[in-house]
DNA sequence: TGTATATAGTGCAATACCGTACTATGTAAT
DNA sequence: ATTACATAGTACGGTATTGCACTATATACA
């Protein structure tokens, strides 16, 4: 009979993964509920990044920055742009490609959203030691680098032959 | 013109979540490559959880326990009850509640989508520190129960207009 | 007992997500 | 130039997720 029982790794990378994916439905539903109603994490998402990072980007730019199938960045943009918050150009550098800007409208909800998320994010970081997150973040990115990594290479299941 | 620039702990706030959502969809895709076709994560974690906390709990235990709304559950035992995975059952304790059973079928189905795991993990155990991951699980089960229970008690904050 | 209220589960509809297949455009090799 | 191949975006279909409304049962209380 074999063993069924998962490693002593897996089992922390599981739980790991466990705590994660409950955190980001937490946070998401939270984050949700300062939207305007029907609106979701992923579209203030993407108006986010891209005054962050800087619009004029192609939606596949901000697909691999979301990590998210290039389908699915089209429907959220389409969605975007059906309510005036951002503007999809032809790329000028390539004619298969479009780039993203963001509208007036667009940086109204950004900011609208934001200023509504502050009271939530206030109450958590006066709950809980801001400290602990940053010193965690370095921890989460650079797993994320490794399953990003890993994504492209990931493992061969063991092929004698190879 | 009102400040539309997020304060230092929401810039990490965000900073985290983003990474925690990321970290997710990785994570996900790369669980979801090691079952068989079409199964998803969300219900191999189901499986997990029957065996590793027990089987016989009702299904709203369980949509607590993954933080989902239970018709969310309701449709994941569904599909692993067509598959002879998990049985429903009345509960003999109350009239309007069931009983989730794990079968011998769910229980293989289980071990060897962990089996199927054990590369992946393997892998990134070998890349990555998991003492770090360790370090972190604390932080990470904090912050989740602060999500938890502030969501029964939000801030009151005017919510924003259509 | 009877009535009001709370709770467990489900049917239904709307929509997000994402895989597949397709079109259009770019790039490289000859 | 022509041909082959690679890439950006999208149309479409399938499924997961989820809010709302409903039924059935339980519980509290008068």
């Amino acid at each position: 009979m074999p063993d069924t029982n998962p490693t002593p790794h897996m089992a922390v990378l599981f739980q790991f993964f466990n705590e994660v994916g409950i955190i980001n439905q937490l946070a998401t539903a939270m984050f949700e509920a300062r939207l305007p109603h029907g609106f979701l994490v992923s579209q203030f998402a993407v108006l986010n990044h891209l005054i962050r990072v800087g619009d004029g980007r192609t939606p596949l730019d901000l697909a691999r920055a979301f990590q998210v199938p290039k389908t699915t960045m089209t429907h959220t943009l389409a969605v975007l742009e059906r309510h005036g918050l951002v503007r999809l150009a032809p790329n000028p550098q390539d004619g298969r490609s479009k780039c993203v800007w963001i509208t007036d409208a667009g940086r109204s909800f950004r900011a609208d959203a934001i200023a509504g998320m502050g009271p939530d994010v206030a109450q958590i970081a006066a709950a809980f030691p801001v400290d602990q997150i940053t010193a965690v973040l370095p921890v989460l990115t650079a797993l994320r680098s490794l399953l990003d990594a890993r994504r492209d290479a990931p493992v061969t299941a063991p092929t004698p032959a190879a």
